[in-house]
DNA sequence: ACTGGATTCGAACGAACGTTCGAATTATGT
DNA sequence: ACATAATTCGAACGTTCGTTCGAATCCAGT
C-alpha cells in the first residue's frame, strides 16, 4: 500500500478513502481484469464460426492482454490465492466463467473433427503455456502478442488435433 | 519463519543456529530441489538414445517430482524472484542448466526428425503447461503423474512433431 | 460570505516480520 | 568429575505492514 501510495502520489490514507481495504483493491483489480478480457473475448469470438479459428483467437486475446499487461498479471497471478473466503468465492466465479469458455471452445473443436482428449487436461496445458508467460517474456528478445499466440497455437492445436478420430 | 519453527518443533531462535538467514535458508532449499531433479533426470536418461522417449522421460521426470512435492513447488513457483543477487546468480546457474538440457533434448528430436520449430517457444510453453500443474492438480480427481506426464507429452510432441519437415 | 459534505493528509496504532543475544541445557572427550 | 564445545531457547530488538483517526483543505450550493 506504500509502494502504491508513492507511485500514485496519494497519501496512503488517502488510499484508504477511496478503499476500505488493501484485499478489497486486490479483488477490485483482479475482477477487473477477468471481466475485461472475458468481454474483449466475446466481442473477437463474434461472427466466428469455425471451431480452430475460435480457439486461436481466445489464445491471442489472452497472450496480447497479458503481454500488454505484464506487470499487472505477475501480481495476478502471483496473488492468485491471497483472498479470503468472501472475495475469493466471487473471484473464482468469475475465472471458472473464463475457464468454462475455454472448455466450451475445445469441445466444439473436439466433436467437430471427432477428436478425443482430456478436455481438463487439455485446457489446464494451455493456460499454463500462456500464463507462464509472464516469467519469461522480454520484449527485447521475444516476439509480439501476434506471433507467440500463432507459435502456441500451432503447437497446441497440432498436438490437439493430429490424429484425428480414435485416437486415445 | 515463525511458522517453520511451529512445523519442525524447534524454536524459532533455533532455526538461525542453522541457517544464518530466511534467504540462505530459501536458496539452499531451491538449490536442492534443481539439483535433486537434474540428478534423477541424468539416471533416468542414462541408455535412451530415441530422440521422443528422452522427451518423455524429462516430462515425466518432472512432473512427477512436482507433484510429490507439490506443496514445496508451489512455494518454489512464488518464490522464484526473491533472492539477492549473490544467492539470485548462483540459482540461475541451475536452472539455466537445466533450461539447456530441455533445449538439447528438443535440438535432437529437431534434428533427427528434420523439424522446424523455434527451440526457445516451445521449450518455455513445455516449462509453461509442466509447472503450472501446481495451481490446479487436485490428487482427488486428476490422474497420477505417469498418465498426466502421457497427456502432456502426447499434446506437446505431437504438437512439435506433426506435419514434418519444411513446416514453418 | 457561510455552511456542509467531500477529499486529503501527517501521524500514529498494533501486529507481524526477520533477526540477535545471553543464558540455559545437552553432548563430548579426557 | 570436569572443561569445553555444541545445541536450544525465551525474550527482545528494530522494521515493515495494514489500518485508523482527527484535523486540515477543497468545493458546491445558497
Amino acid at each position: 500500500m506504500r509502494d502504491l501510495s508513492r507511485t500514485s502520489g496519494m497519501s496512503l490514507a488517502g488510499l484508504y478513502y477511496y478503499f476500505e481495504s488493501k484485499e478489497r483493491l486486490l479483488f477490485l483489480i483482479q475482477k477487473h481484469t477477468f471481466t475485461t478480457i472475458v468481454q474483449r473475448l466475446n466481442a473477437r469470438l463474434d461472427g466466428v464460426r469455425d471451431p480452430e479459428q475460435r480457439v486461436r483467437i481466445f489464445i491471442l486475446n489472452h497472450l496480447e492482454y497479458f503481454l500488454v499487461n505484464q506487470a499487472a498479471m505477475k501480481v495476478l497471478s502471483h496473488e492468485a490465492e491471497a483472498l479470503k473466503n468472501g472475495f475469493a468465492s466471487e473471484l473464482a466465479a468469475i475465472k471458472r466463467e473464463y475457464y468454462r469458455i475455454c472448455v466450451g471452445l475445445l469441445d466444439e473443436l473436439k466433436s467437430e473433427r471427432g477428436l478425443q482428449f482430456s478436455t481438463r487436461i487439455a485446457v489446464l496445458s494451455l493456460f499454463g503455456m500462456m500464463n507462464w508467460i509472464y516469467t519469461w517474456h522480454n520484449p527485447r528478445i521475444d516476439a509480439d502478442a501476434k506471433q507467440l499466440a500463432n507459435e502456441m497455437s500451432d503447437i497446441f492445436l497440432r498436438g490437439v488435433m493430429s490424429g484425428g478420430k480414435g485416437r486415445k
